[in-house]
DNA sequence: CTTCTTGTTACTGA
DNA sequence: ATCAGTAACAAGAA
């Protein structure tokens, strides 16, 4: 599941590739996932200039179009670049068939492409998705006016102090502490792998409320999701199911994984075991005896 | 076959 | 208004 580390991590990798990249056209394989109409035609002899992200959401910015590429990934969806070169010696993409177009690029099977970018020099950049929850929308500058407004703060910057911290969380002091950290609409882009990281390096139990974390703990939460989603960020993220970066390669912090996915498991700080329950819908890791 | 999973949105009822 | 809970979405894994 792509989460704020992941998706800064495909994001860095795609600066590399694709900017200033004349683009030559879109495939549409899968108008499930696409959710404009035709309008999409518009671009043409453009190129992105730059790559911004809002929390997990990928934002394409065009050089001469206003409009804005919005990606987002949900929870299988891969972007992977292919260069010319790579195309020409592995492809057999078989058009329009998304099941049967199934290739061995950069490591990755891409039996799932739903829609790719073709730029003019031959470079291809594909979106594939096993469970197709993944989108692509282009919108014009109101609507991304209006898509920003749904996104709360972003951790890893200067924005995020503690001061705003404090008060989303006297804003929220009924709300239950994981479900607060996984809320889009006041911090961007923590989800449940790095939601439960972040509770168990401040030993807080998910259980907790907003309003029964001391200010102490407060302080900590705050450190820890900086630190958490930063060391995240340099490991090029988490691979736990099927996020892999723009080069089809896998995150380095799933070894550095304390409690997510380890129920069962003998917990890394004391001799308890990570239990796994279910909070604000989502399964929850923690060790009931380090978070309190 | 059923159940579980996940990010997000939408809905319900408290 | 705010919150928890749940269904929906899709499809693979167990």
């Amino acid at each position: 599941m792509p989460e704020l580390p992941e998706i800064e991590t495909i994001r860095n990798g795609l600066r590399r590739f694709i900017l200033n990249k004349e683009i030559f056209s879109f495939d549409v394989v899968d108008k499930k996932i696409f959710l404009n109409d035709i309008f999409y035609k518009k671009i043409k002899n453009d190129s992105f200039w730059e790559i911004d992200r809002l929390g997990k959401l990928l934002v394409f910015n065009f050089k001469k179009n206003s409009c804005k590429l919005l990606i987002h990934l949900k929870m299988t969806g891969q972007l992977i670049f292919c260069s010319k070169k790579k195309i020409l010696n592995k492809v057999v993409l078989m058009g329009g068939h998304s099941d049967k177009a199934s290739t061995n690029l950069n490591c990755q099977n891409l039996k799932y492409i739903r829609f790719n970018i073709n730029f003019k020099n031959g470079d291809k950049l594909f979106l594939n998705d096993a469970r197709r929850f993944a989108y692509v929308k282009i919108v014009d500058p109101g609507e991304f006016i209006e898509i920003k407004k749904k996104f709360g703060v972003e951790p890893l910057s200067p924005d995020f102090s503690k001061i705003i911290f404090f008060k989303l969380l006297t804003k929220r002091e009924n709300k239950n502490i994981k479900a607060f950290l996984l809320d889009q609409k006041l911090i961007a882009g923590i989800g449940n792998i790095y939601a439960d990281e972040i509770l168990f390096a401040s030993q807080i139990s998910p259980i907790r409320k907003v309003s029964s974390l001391k200010s102490e703990e407060k302080n900590i939460l705050f450190l820890n999701i900086k630190k958490i989603l930063k060391l995240a960020v340099e490991k090029r993220g988490t691979t736990f199911s099927d996020y892999v970066d723009v080069y089809g390669r896998s995150g380095g912090f799933l070894k550095l994984l304390k409690v997510y996915g380890r129920d069962g498991e003998k917990c890394l700080k004391c001799k308890g075991h990570i239990k796994k329950i279910k909070i604000a819908g989502r399964g929850t890791h923690y060790c009931p005896i380090c978070q309190r």
